[in-house]
DNA sequence: CGGGCCTTTGACTGGTTTCAACTTCTGTGG
DNA sequence: CCACAGAAGTTGAAACCAGTCAAAGGCCCG
């Protein structure tokens, strides 16, 4: 079910058996099969939405109605439009499944109520939050530093799992280069 | 000394007198002049810094030995290399003011005793993480969809006041352009 | 008032995108 | 289980956004 939840939960705070079922009562576990939509445009993003074993991507139509992916979730982490589940404004995102995939979701509204309930959770979402950030620090200064063929190369040779299992079109997109490009690239690489 | 920062935490938390006199226990605050460091490459980024009026600018050199702004923190804003702050590993960043700026700052150590303290401070990190997420997501998404041109236009249009307190080839470095390509785009819109 | 840093200008370059056509793969229905 | 339509990936030519380099001008601060 939710195992690697309380499993991740663990590794930062204490929780008992108790706990665990306080836990369960807020959320949902979902299953997916591929290509379904836990998110899209225009509607709000009212859930947290953790991936427990599978693969999610995250993305918006830019101007030329292509779709740009700007987050890939893979098992163990937390996905959302922060702004939109923060504010209650609508998202411009869509999240979908890339592949069958088991999903551990809570609203917000039972977000707010678990840690009201719960307050020592405070501190496994303030650590799983600041993880984020890190992350973010990290990709943005990658982003910075190396050319787009750079990027590329980083990324394939540092998940090259990954590589395997999602559709090339959706990493090009990923990493901000056309898939025309993307195939230059492999091609010089091999 | 340190108002901003309880001001802060009292929009999203209660926090008692009391709990001010306990925060202060675990707190220091600092005065810089104009290009004073924080961090600097090498070093471990051991403390939290909090921003309580003036600027800061984050960086880190490139392979061309040019320094490549990857963050600024205003008034209110807190800054770090989380990475490093949580690993106690060393930086590549470089933390420096741009302007006469007080601080507020809290090490690793502290931090972890003051939330050991005060759990309930543990909330308002929360927040201001999710806040941060929130915000590099936003980020990433304009650097997706925008060419280099719309994101100087719509950078120097949000933060008119910004564009005159530090220096273009800061902007420009952080926007991820030269100096030479933004004075073009400069001309171009005047 | 002078030196060095910041900004501007213009010519040239190249990494990456765009477009269009072609090939290969994949999944769905008969 | 095969066929075939649409999706995904490849190729090559042309165009362009943005960077590089070099040199000159402006301006701040000691």
């Amino acid at each position: 079910m939710s195992d690697k939840l309380f499993q991740q939960i663990r590794k930062f705070i204490d929780l008992s058996a108790n706990d665990e079922l306080v836990v369960n009562k807020y959320i949902n576990t979902l299953q997916l099969n591929k290509k379904e939509f836990l998110l899209h445009d225009g509607k709000v993003c009212n859930d947290l939405y953790f991936v427990e074993k599978g693969c999610l991507r995250m993305y918006f139509i830019n101007k030329k109605d292509s779709e740009q992916i700007t987050q890939f979730a893979l098992d163990g982490w937390w996905i959302a439009d922060y702004m939109s589940f923060m504010n209650n404004t609508p998202s411009n995102y869509y999240i979908q499944s890339i592949e069958k995939t088991e999903i551990v979701s809570i609203s917000s509204q039972k977000f707010d109520d678990l840690l009201k309930e719960l307050p020592h959770l405070e501190k496994y979402f303030r650590i799983i939050m600041q993880k984020a950030v890190a992350a973010s620090q990290h990709r943005a200064k990658l982003m910075y530093e190396m050319t787009k063929e750079e990027f590329y190369i980083h990324f394939s040779t540092s998940f090259p799992e990954f590589m395997q299992r999602v559709p090339q079109y959706m990493i090009a997109s990923y990493l901000g280069l056309t898939p025309e490009y993307m195939s230059e690239l492999r091609k010089k690489k091999l």
